[in-house]
DNA sequence: GATGAATGAGTATTCATTCAT
DNA sequence: GATGAATGAATACTCATTCAT
């Protein structure tokens, strides 16, 4: 599959989580408030250092290079998106084999609501990232697609099955829910285009009702 | 307000379409493809001057910066996508004052998937930059909500007076659209995920329908 | 062949000789003296810069790499000394016809130690690179052994059969020759071990002597 | 004289010879196989430490810096190239009285081809960096000068007294020696131009021939 | 004695921009 | 108008060396 190299990476760092230095921290930290605010190709390393209060040999001493300090910055925000969303979201709800579609919908938009939300700055590097970077989107966005819709497509069929929702094919009605819910995620928290005061459960409850309304069979 | 500077820009530079030399033609359609391709950031003046076989001299002569070799690559499609949707579509589909809400939707998704398809480099790297551009996209996102946003705002109160639209606040069903359609483009145009065997008229329907059906009063 | 690269990078270098700008002389000089001095992994290019009082970017512009800009300066000096050896001293001294191998390789000696000694540093820097390179030495040697070894052999192979030559190996015979010759070169020009004041007229002689007669008395 | 800072330092380190660590073992081992390959010059520390599964700050505890390493690699062949050379060779040889000068320079070939063969890195980096390093040259050379040739050329007066050698400078005929003897071993073991399978016996022997009867014919 | 994190000066190279021709 | 040589600041990255543990 595609996304052998990209796992693998996961793994990899997984196993090499050991003791992060201090400075480790610092640098990640500030790589990740600086790639998010000017984005990757905008962003030097020796700002970097800079902002971190750091040596610049000391950002390649432990991470090589840049590249790999992006990745550093970006897996562990995808290793939580995939499990998490596959096992604990979906099993979860699922298996508890109660509610409507609507409700799974409404978990599932609250559960990634709220890792977004406590990840707004990287969730901001790889949706730029993604659109900027060639060798990032052609490894990132199968490995998404291989875990994410493919459960999605799941959990519509089963839907489906039971009778909730119209006769579209899965992969449309997954398609734009994704593009949806991805596009509310993009433009409140990237392009942050908002009037700061949302009534957020206002703006859910709109958004599972314009979804349903369009998906229920009647 | 914070379009100034952009406006004065378009109009600058309508004034300015006098002749264009060829160097000129082929440095503004190398630029496109290159920027289209691999993001401004990573498209160095020298790689463009050599694609356009033109000394690299000769883009400083003509556009001063790099930053205004952007913008003038940009302009004139920013400048055909607001006016002639105002316009064109919206007046022209509205004095007809025949149709519903859905052929107005209808209408307009084809529009500007003509237009975009016709322009899809320059849909790229607009884009890409105003996710990866802080600038730019300070100063473009105000220009199209006021211009854009504005108008489908009016219709959707237009058509929510006559009843066929749910009780939402307009800038709530405005934003849903938007979101919709942009990310439809987005990840077809920009992110290319397609199956390439799309059936355009298909999809079209079926978005169109998940939109109505969501938001038809019943 | 193995030496393809290099002779293509001859030829395109040869091809290549349009007016050469006064800096690209000034870059080409500097890094002759400097590279000979200190060898080609001890200089920096900003301290060719500077010694040429050039701008850093100056010597990019012109040779794109430190490796091609050292190729820049050894590659005429390879040029000249291959065909200049094989055609003008061999085939000039082999087509009069007359003379014994020992007039040949007082010839032979007195055009290479004139080259040589009009091309020192550029002889500095290819004797210590070809030890210190693996590289260049993978793509030289067999580029010399092809073009001159190759002719020696003929050359003592002519001799050999006019019976003024004992009856050993003549790839041996070549090499020791060269051995001899090229050491002599060596010691001279790039370990510089000399008396200042050697008899250069009297050297020579003496080391034909012992070419052709060896060290025991008769 | 010139070379007081090497006896020091190699008179030093005689002294030092205390107990090496593991560490050191495998620190020098690792540093002599990595210089001899790559050169000096292109040897990072670091790639030395990996190498010898060493944390880097190991070398400079036991090396102090990186130059120093350089010549506790280099000093012990030196010590040994020079006092063996001139007392068990030189002193068992001529002593003997016995054995005309082809006897004696047999003996010194097939002594200083074993001693190369078993050091043939330390050797590699010896010629290597006696020709890229300035500061090494410059002490290296006159102390050789001072201990070998003078010497040898003792050995040539004697057999020149005797009326076996021919009537050219003592210090011409040694240069010449040692200019074959050492482009042999230079070729052989740092060029590396074989044909593998040599017959070395043979090779030694046309060798001997050739410096004591030259090429001609009689 | 051994480690390895940290450093900062240094390296080759890129790049937008200027300017004389 | 067009060129392309020249620039120098900036870039990602390397490396010998130091030092607290």
């Amino acid at each position: 599959m595609s996304d052998d190299k990209l796992l693998d990476a996961i793994i990899a760092q997984t196993k090499l989580t050991k003791k992060q230095t201090d400075k480790q921290q610092k640098i990640v930290e500030t790589a990740i408030k600086l790639f998010a605010e000017k984005g990757y190709a905008n962003t030097s390393t020796s700002e970097i250092a800079k902002a971190a209060m750091v040596a610049e040999g000391t950002i390649f001493r432990h991470y090589g290079t840049k590249d790999n300090l992006l990745l550093s910055v970006i897996l562990p925000f995808i290793k939580d998106s995939i499990p998490t969303m596959a096992e604990e979201v979906f099993t979860e709800i699922m298996s508890k084999n109660v509610g409507c579609f609507e409700d799974f919908l409404r978990a599932l938009l609250k559960n990634r609501l709220h890792f977004i939300n406590e990840n707004r700055e990287i969730f901001q590097i790889v949706v730029k990232e993604l659109l900027y970077n060639d060798e990032l989107r052609k490894e990132l966005l199968p490995f998404f697609a291989d875990n994410i819709l493919h459960r999605i497509t799941k959990v519509i069929n089963t839907y489906k099955d039971r009778g909730e929702l119209i006769d579209i094919p899965s992969h449309t009605i997954q398609r734009m829910i994704f593009t949806l819910i991805g596009g509310y995620f993009v433009s409140r928290f990237v392009l942050q285009l908002d009037n700061c005061d949302i009534d957020e459960e206002a703006e859910i409850e709109n958004l599972i009702r314009f979804i349903m309304d369009g998906l229920r069979k009647q």
